[in-house]
DNA sequence: CAGTATCCTTCAAGATACTG
DNA sequence: CAGTATCTTGAAGGATACTG
């Protein structure tokens, strides 16, 4: 287990959630691949900004949190496709609250 | 605005949402103060892992997004009191969802 | 009591270039 | 196509000591 994962354990449930998915994208890649299967090259498409160190340490961190399956196909050229696990589609409510008030926040700021 | 919160918005909601509670300590802080107005000590006693100068930093990060209320008393000694304001309390759903979210993670994970 | 001030460490994240 | 390797930077968080 990572060990801000572990660490967030001793303190407070909430702050197991937060370590699991607060990093950099990885909400937004969480909420991407709710929509099903998607290829590493699609993901960063759906990503912009990202690029594609970041984009490949955070889907490895998600695998090892057991949010996310990385399957291989050994093909040339390489495909690599993504999906959430049971545990990772279990977030969906997270998500869909998340999203919900993140998009009341930008309403409400509007006129920063 | 943070500089984090309006980078988050060109990006997706839920990130917004994890730039504004994705701080350390900041969900705990949030979830204890939906139980009512709380003085800095007393945050500090109630996370305990957490040093002074974290929670004030967190504190004010909060203050500055909206979500918390700093009353200062004008004693000796001092007495300073947080609270949620209504955007603050707009986080309960997201607080609940994280935290039940959190212990189905821990009890998969006793085992780690 | 509720902070600041100062200093320090770590690490997340990105830029860039290369590869099987 | 889907990565690694290497390097750099900035910000987050913390330790400790002091203060109105």
């Amino acid at each position: 287990m990572r060990t801000p994962v572990r660490r967030a354990m001793e303190v407070c449930p909430v702050e197991v959630g937060v370590s699991v998915v607060g990093g950099a994208w990885k909400l937004t890649i969480i909420k991407n691949l709710l929509e099903g299967t998607l290829r590493f090259g699609e993901l960063g498409r759906l990503i912009p900004l990202v690029n594609r160190k970041t984009l490949t340490r955070q889907l490895r961190e998600l695998e090892e949190d057991g949010i996310v399956t990385r399957v291989v196909y050994p093909e040339v050229p390489p495909k690599v496709e993504y999906s959430l696990t049971s545990l990772g589609l279990s977030l969906a409510p997270l998500v869909q609250v998340m999203n919900a008030w993140g998009e009341a926040y930008e309403r409400q700021h509007q006129d920063l």
